[in-house]
DNA sequence: CCAATATCAGTAATCATTCCTATTATTAGT
DNA sequence: ACTAATAATAGGAATGATTACTGATATTGG
């Protein structure tokens, strides 16, 4: 959950630390490969794989996985849940902070020891919205954007 | 979310029903593959997977991805969270009902419109428990049992 | 009974992620 | 600085759960 050794800077986890927390999306692996490409175009996917597992562990970055949805990363690693729109994937942060009594209000509910939870808010995000009400009616097309 | 069109009841659509409902865990499509194919051993894993596709479109089972672990199903319709055991991968039922005010708590919070979310408890499960004050370590062995 | 439609078994394809290996870079010790 | 040991990388193959395809079989409605 925290840092663990000390991590070896590399040009590779250094580049691709900075991409990562330049954008306030949340890009899957390879949106990260792409970027990184433009700066280090021999790097490889496998290389991205590695070293956001890497950065994750040490708690330099944060992992999201929602059920069903592909991978993506997170520069912000203050925690905060997300919510996710129904109908382009796009993940958007809530405020810091988790919700107050949750993992307390379940805990006489169940024989196991509860040690954390995963919360994920869905909706409709404004762009989405937005198509709606202009009769845009585009479908679902889920985690097809950045 | 509910019904849709009256659904031909086909022998194999109601061996799968039948066999999901009859089990209290939350087994993945080859575990119940492996069960139907006991009362029907020419049934082919593409056809569990459309109908329980199909039965949860209708409402008759409930399906269950969690980030990271293979798709489950749930026999129990009634809507319930669950509880993960990060050890062994078991998914244990949480008592009917929803947190109360969870959803409203956040609405102020977002440019989304909101229209849902998943929450699922993470902790260790009993067995996972006792096997560990035996001292027997087994590690993570994630979503390996029934 | 027949034609249209739906479902199925069997198998191939998909695709995100992980694994493997030969090469390259870095470190520590002299 | 030189060198042996160690770590990291690029490139590509493998994995594995799920989905898609296809030709055969079953069902329906007229
Ligand atoms: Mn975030
Ligand atoms: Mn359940
Ligand atoms: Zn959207
Ligand atoms: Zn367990």
């Amino acid at each position: 959950m925290s840092a663990q050794s000390p991590l070896h800077m590399t040009e590779q986890r250094r580049v691709i630390l900075e991409e990562l927390r330049k954008v306030r999306s949340h890009p899957t692996a390879d949106k990260i490969y792409t970027r990184v490409r433009r700066r280090m175009p021999r790097i490889s996917l496998g290389t991205v794989y590695r070293t956001l597992d890497l950065l994750a562990a040490q708690g330099m970055i944060r992992k999201i996985e929602s059920a069903g949805t592909r991978r993506r990363f997170d520069g912000t690693v203050e925690p905060h849940y997300h919510i996710r729109c129904l109908e382009c994937g796009r993940i958007a942060d809530l405020p810091p902070g988790e919700m107050p009594g949750l993992e307390a209000h379940f805990r006489n509910q169940t024989d196991y020891d509860v040690v954390g939870h995963t919360l994920e808010l869905l909706g409709t995000c404004p762009a989405c919205r937005k198509d709606r009400t202009e009769g845009k009616d585009v479908g679902v097309r889920p985690a097809s954007e950045q």
